[in-house]
DNA sequence: ATATTAAATGACGTTAACGTCAACGTCATA
DNA sequence: TATGACGTTGACGTTAACGTCATTTAATAT
């Protein structure tokens, strides 16, 4: 168990990050009888959960959707049915995205390689004088 | 060469926005007499760069310093130095976001798995009634 | 018992990344 | 040549994701 200080220096984010993530109600951690907020091993997977989506470029608002909320009033079939859909989505998803990643690094080492050859270029000039 | 709109419609932006690159000074486009913006192969080729980093969550700054703006005041060899070292750390960077997205999908993965099981599960219970 | 220190809540401020609108210029075409 | 359609530059508006107080309450140390 975490009080929210501890939670925010580990995860390197501030107090007022991790409120704002309760507002929108991406978490719903417990609270002591004089009202603080505890945090579970559980709370901590899901702010993590959070977080690495971010780092995606994903909205809080998708990252929610992602993690399960909404459609609470389905029975349970309904529900998993849904679940397995959403995530065939994001699956695909983030197979896009690692194709993309890739591409992206290939970018930048074919930007390298004009480099180092433009640098080659440079110190054989400076030779010859 | 193509026109804002063409070039707007084939990347499903706004013209907006490819005004707002601009201004940031992530593009420079050529400009026919008549003050239009006209957009060549380099520059389609720098937006597609540029929202493919949007969609891995970098800012528009960061993208910025990634195809190499900033330190407009040094020698040419220094710059292509300290580019190299730049993208360097970049590509350190993708490659790390890449592991992290295999693990995000073998996380989907294994709560696929565990939601198939309970639903098997749930339709035996059907069919023993 | 009192002084720190940490937390809660509410309200307002800020920044990035655009959207929207007005006022004007220009190009194609009937 | 006039009438849309497209483009340009401001200027102001908007939204998400927090930051920054001020105020009040609770826990801890002396």
């Amino acid at each position: 168990m975490w009080s929210i200080a501890e939670l925010a220096g580990e995860l390197e984010i501030s107090t007022r990050t991790i409120r704002f993530y309760e507002e929108k109600g991406l978490i719903s951690p417990q609270r002591t009888p004089g009202n603080r907020r505890v945090y579970s091993k559980r709370d901590r997977a899901r702010l993590k959960l959070i977080l690495r989506g971010k780092r995606f470029g994903y909205s809080l608002e998708e990252i929610g959707e992602m993690i399960g909320m909404g459609e609470v009033d389905l029975d349970e079939r309904e529900q998993i049915t849904r679940s397995l859909a959403y995530g065939e989505k994001k699956l695909a998803d983030i197979r896009q995205r690692i194709e993309e990643l890739k591409m992206l690094a290939q970018d930048i080492e074919s930007m390298r390689n004009k480099l180092e050859d433009r640098l080659q270029q440079l110190n054989q000039e400076g030779e010859r004088s």
